[in-house]
Order: C-alpha cells, then sequence, then structure tokens
DNA sequence: GTCTATATGTAGATAGAC
DNA sequence: GTCTATCTACATATAGAC
C-alpha cells in the first residue's frame, strides 16, 4: 500500500476517466487504456477484477473530484445562490470539452442506461451528489419543493450540454449558460 | 425493387432502429438483427454495405416518422402553441421508453458523439427537422428569436428525457411535462 | 508487482454455393 | 436473392514466467 502499485492504480484510473468521456465505456478497450498509460493489458488485472471495477473506480474519482469542487462552491459564498453560480461556472469552465463530447456524467448515465442495471446504478451516484448538494442551496434560499427545484436545475443542464454537443453550437451553449445565470440571480430569498 | 428484397430490408432497419434505442448502436451486433428478424447475418451485406449504412437508413426511417408526426401536429390546430402542445403530448406518450432507455434521438446522438463525424452528422437530422418545425412555430407565436427559443425547447426536453432517465423517477417526467406544457399554454400570441 | 503469451469469444465483413 | 462457412481483427480475461 502506498508504494508503486497506487501509482499504477491512480494512472489507469485517470486515462480511463478520461477515454470513458471521450469515447464512452464500450468503446473504450483496454488496449487503448494501456498505449496511453504504458501499462501493459495483461497488467489491469492486477490493480481490477474486471473492466466494470473500473468503471466503479472512475465513477468513485468522479464522486471524488466533484465533491471537492462543492466544498469550493460553499466556501465561495453564505448565499446559496452564490454557491449555485460558483457552481455554474465551474461545469462551464469546460465548454470546449462540453461541446466536444457533452457532459461526462449526462453521457455516461445516457450510455449505461443501456447496459446493466449495476453499471447504470453506479453511474447515477455522481449525479445524485449533485442533486443533494443543489437541493441544500435551494432549501437555504427557502423552497418546500428544494429538490424539485434541484432535478430542474439538473436537467436544465443537462439538456443544455446535450443539444450544444449535439449541434456543436457554441454560441447556444454561451447564451443558455448565461440565462441559467440569470435565473439563479432571479432567486428570492425568502 | 418492390418485392420480396423491399421487405427484408425493411424488417432490418426496423429491428436496427428498437435495438439502437435499447442497446445502443455500438452495443447492437448483426447478430442481434439476426436473431430479431430470421434473417443470416450474411445476408445483410446484400442490403447494406456496412454497419454504418444501417445507421443512416435508421436515421432516414426516424426522420420519416418525425415528419409524419410533425404533419399530424399542423393538423391538429392552426394555433401553433397548440401544434407545440401536441408534440409534446406525442413525446409524452412513450414514457415507458424514456424512463427505460431515454430519448431515442438524444441518447443516439449522444452515443455517437463520441464516434465518427460522419454518423454524428447522421444522427443529427432528426433534431434538425424537430428544430425546425418548432422554429415555425414559435415564428407564428411571434418571436424575433424563433430559433433560439427552439433549441430552448429542445433543450428543455431533453434536459428531462435523460434526468427521468438517470434517475428512473417516473414521478419527476410527469411534473416536468406538466410544465413544459403550462409554459407553451403561457406563451403570448403577438 | 510486473510483464509476455495466450485463451476464448464475438465483432464486422467476405466468398461463394445454390 | 438467400444462405452457410469462414476470414480477420480485436475484445475481455487468464496463466504463468520473472
Amino acid at each position: 500500500m502506498g508504494t508503486k502499485g497506487d501509482n499504477n492504480r491512480t494512472r489507469i484510473v485517470e486515462a480511463a476517466d478520461r477515454l470513458f468521456y471521450q469515447r464512452g465505456y464500450n468503446q473504450t478497450s483496454f488496449s487503448d487504456i494501456a498505449d496511453i498509460t504504458g501499462i501493459p493489458r495483461g497488467n489491469f488485472y492486477y490493480y481490477f477484477k474486471t473492466k466494470d471495477d473500473i468503471l466503479a473506480a472512475v465513477v468513485d474519482a468522479r464522486v471524488a473530484q466533484y465533491e471537492e469542487a462543492l466544498i469550493n462552491c460553499d466556501n465561495a459564498s453564505d448565499d446559496p445562490r452564490e454557491r449555485l453560480l460558483t457552481f455554474i461556472d465551474i461545469m462551464a469552465g469546460s465548454e470546449k470539452a462540453v461541446l466536444d463530447a457533452g457532459c461526462p456524467i449526462g453521457s455516461l448515465c445516457t450510455e449505461l442506461a443501456k447496459d446493466s442495471d449495476e453499471l447504470q446504478t453506479k453511474s447515477r451516484e455522481v449525479f445524485e451528489l449533485l442533486r443533494d448538494w443543489m437541493c441544500q442551496q435551494f432549501e437555504a434560499i427557502g423552497y418546500a419543493d428544494a429538490n424539485d427545484k434541484a432535478m430542474d436545475m439538473l436537467a436544465r443542464m443537462q439538456g443544455v450540454a446535450l443539444i450544444a454537443c449535439a449541434f456543436k453550437d457554441n454560441a447556444y451553449l454561451h447564451r443558455s449558460v448565461a440565462e441559467l445565470k440569470s435565473w439563479v440571480n432571479s432567486l428570492a430569498l425568502n
């Protein structure tokens, strides 16, 4: 523990994370990951029992990454609206990637919805994290239907990412992000 | 032409259409289509040169199917708002499938955004058809930014379908469809 | 822990008999 | 037009040397 093995494991997960996003889970092979990391295919099975296990590790890594981002949002302000705006800015920061491959969370869930239930349930975890955090913010603003609001905001961001990617429309993406932010700004603090 | 060959071709396209929706394009094999249709794998190459050609035929079939649906929307009323409501009802009619596999158009575009440019461009055709028709309706209502409105409505529907599918949340789907319809109803006829 | 060699299955695609 | 047999490539996964 804590030596070279962990390093290799981490490198596999990071490469898989990027490839699952850019090519999709099913279209990413062990060879692809091996080519990027320089770690031979056969070696993967020392760190992971199956490809599904690699996905689980990737989802865990993404959850950890977003947890950190959400802490940053929390620290950015005491005003829940400001926190939501910070979150939108973070997401909008990867606009080029979104235009190219959509939202990493949404596109993964969409793909795995057509696979096994286990993969589907696992990939949903990132969404659940974001929904719960958004729900907290809407509760702090004073909404009784905070969870509904969180689902709405999640859906809105996903719709924007999907359409922007499908049409490769950068202008649309910018306009929609601006409109989403002005919607958050207009929320009354009850 | 017009004889048995067309029948087999049509059966292949119909089976592929269903499978591309339920399992995804890349996860659907010739064997899968052969199992459903009873037509042997090797036979496919008499009707299609490559798997990509089958996808093109499926997209063409979907475009034709939605063109027909849009004509029905046009015939339903002279009021563009009523037409949009009819369209929403048609899309909401397949709620069980949406919960299971998402929107057939959106999930295909999301998947193929990570594949070749050709497949991506082809799959976008269905979206373009819907966007153009929606744009017409918003123009008829009197919006100067009709195309923006069309993109917004498309994105909203896609976001709802994606989130409903990811969370397997039927109640959310119903609520969101109702809210979308009440939004259309509230549009002022200028 | 790390690597090579390989097993096993299945994918898309082709050849050629009928 | 329809079908069987098969090719080639590549997928996940395993075995076992070092």
